[in-house]
DNA sequence: CTCTTTGCAAAACATTTGCATGCCT
DNA sequence: AGGCATGCAAATGTTTTGCAAAGAG
């Protein structure tokens, strides 16, 4: 996903791209891992100081329907991360210090399961974590 | 892990088995299946009606901590469900509708990766979602 | 009798919503 | 001009904490 397919998306959609979802777009391009919603009002108070929550929520509630937004759940938080691009199906490895994410295309559900009869698989989720060597170096 | 082994637990750590605690172990024997913090407290307040959440809280995070408890995170709620035994790693089939779980033995580390050296595993997630018979055949 | 457990109340924290105003197209 | 976007404030929902009273070993 790049910068410019959300853009696309947006006006697509009939949604306008104001400076405030757009500096969120380049947030995401920039970071290409996950972040909270703190880190991201955090960060984009430094252009825009007033910028509350609402605002914050709304438009990665927005981003993540129109699939700009890949999202998990972390420690009582939900995390957004830039979509890696919806071409194929991919896990991540995680870094739980600075969360940077590795993509990964083996998937589980191709290599073991066939389909159980007594279940309706609807989906599933797959996520590796541990320290990038960045944070390891860092000495974690 | 069987009712016993709990009660067994917690005498060994100088906790004490109160009648509230025991309800409690009881509901997870019974129900065999992730239940939130609301749940648990709606059940047991039939037979305690002034129980509140505080006291819920402090009981499932003493009993997450002492391993007679797993847990995941489920629409931004907490599940809690009565450990499976810590034998053997294990995951679960989880029912979305129900809860109910399913455990298969087959671990995706174990079939496919080697260690990344650019990358050091500390922990992973695999859950399969879907329906289970019972809700199938209720018709979602 | 001592230390743990519980209830009560209040707070902390993430997230959502209503409403009036402001801004893009 | 018209509809979407934003700010403000307040509400919701989950979980945590301090403190004093009650209960278990």
């Amino acid at each position: 996903m790049e910068i410019t397919d959300a853009l696309d998306l947006l006006k697509e959609k009939g949604y306008k791209y104001t400076g405030k979802r757009e500096k969120m777009v380049r947030l995401f391009s920039e970071k290409r891992r996950y972040l909270s919603a703190k880190e991201v009002l955090l960060d984009m108070q430094e252009e825009y100081p007033n910028l509350s929550f609402d605002t914050i929520y709304r438009n990665l509630t927005l981003f993540e329907e129109l699939g700009l937004l890949e999202t998990t759940e972390f420690k009582g938080e939900k995390q957004y991360r830039f979509s890696c691009g919806s071409t194929h199906h991919h896990h991540h490895l995680i870094c739980t210090k600075c969360r940077k994410t590795i993509s990964f295309e083996m998937c589980p559900m191709n290599v073991i399961f066939g389909s159980p009869k007594d279940f309706m698989i609807t989906g599933h989720k797959f996520e590796i974590y541990g320290y990038c060597s960045d944070c390891m170096e860092a000495g974690v």
